[in-house]
DNA sequence: CAAACGTGGTA
DNA sequence: TTACCAAGTTT
């Protein structure tokens, strides 16, 4: 097993990107900002979204200080806008209950709103070097060929799993970090979901899924729907409220906009979607409180 | 616990 | 072109 630790954390020494939340020295704000984006995000989609938002918010002091309409346009296009309200949220709770200072221990990270088990040891461990265990998908991943020889972990994540990855663990507290990230890093970069780079990679000869001959995953993804959903619309609505600064007449979503053409709601006109669906994306995200609907129509909370 | 939740790149 | 997938969390 040290063999593999290793392994891993010397092929993380060689081949790791440089990226600006790995920066030595950057602040637990830094690291929480970029584990909030990146869940289920890629990393070059992040990036400039990043670096704008740093620039702009360098403390959870100064976001809380903003409007939350002003979290939700600079987040722009990154998806799944909640991501943005849980961290002004966060910043908002940070700023108030702890003196604008990043907590550092798992339970307290685990408190505040968008952090679940996964951010919450990454923040603690990434920033502070807290001895904590990070299981993401692609340390699922990972495990499950190097040690379990199958194809793909399971759909949802095993309480087996959790335990697997506290036993594979480094015993020492600085190799055990080191761990956490190495083995990330090479499930990003080496040991892919699709087409993985076997040839590449540091533990091939330890691998369980290669001796086992890399059979096939014993299931087939569920994939995700988009066409025609709820969140599609939303989608949609979100990027218009984002682009005017005052409200929207609520009609302008709800009205047959095929037939009136209103030349500024073209991603909703597009899109071609029932009315009953709009006014069920629309409410949602009024209930989400993603939007908030006044006299003169609807438009992004403050 | 399954389902909902955005977006855009890649095969 | 369709489908999968990307550093998950919440209900």
């Amino acid at each position: 097993m040290q063999q593999i630790h290793n392994s891993i954390n010397r092929w993380y020494s060689r081949n790791a990107r440089d990226l600006p939340w790995r920066r030595p020295g950057v602040s637990g704000w830094e690291v929480m900002v970029s584990e909030f984006m990146l869940q289920q995000t890629p990393v070059v989609r992040v990036l400039p979204v990043y670096e704008e938002w740093m620039r702009r918010w360098p403390r959870p002091q100064d976001l809380a200080a903003e409007p939350l309409s002003e979290a939700l346009k600079a987040w722009g296009r990154l998806g799944y806008p909640r991501r943005a309200q849980r961290l002004h949220a966060a910043a908002v709770e940070i700023t108030t209950e702890y003196n604008g200072e990043v907590p550092r221990t798992e339970a307290e990270l685990l408190s505040l709103p968008g952090i679940g088990d996964y951010t919450a040891a990454a923040i603690a461990c990434f920033a502070f070097g807290e001895r904590t265990v990070v299981v993401d998908t692609n340390i699922r991943r990972v495990h499950a060929r190097l040690f379990g020889g199958m194809a793909l972990p399971e759909p949802t994540p095993r309480a087996s799993e959790f335990a697997r990855a506290r036993e594979v663990q480094p015993e020492e507290h600085q190799i055990a970090n080191m761990w956490n990230i190495s083995v990330m890093e090479l499930g990003a970069l080496v040991c892919t979901a699709r087409s993985p780079k076997c040839e590449q990679c540091p533990v091939f000869e330890q691998c369980a899924w290669i001796a086992a001959g890399q059979p096939a995953p014993h299931y087939t993804p569920k994939g995700q729907s988009w066409k025609g959903t709820d969140r599609q619309i939303r989608g949609a609505i979100m990027a218009i409220l984002r682009e005017h600064e005052q409200a929207v007449p609520e009609r302008s979503f709800l009205n047959d906009l095929a037939q009136e053409s209103h030349a500024k709601y073209l991603a909703l006109e597009k899109l071609g979607s029932p009315l009953e669906q709009r006014e069920r994306a629309l409410a949602g995200l009024l209930k989400d409180g993603l939007a908030v609907a006044d006299e003169d129509g609807i438009r992004l909370p403050s």
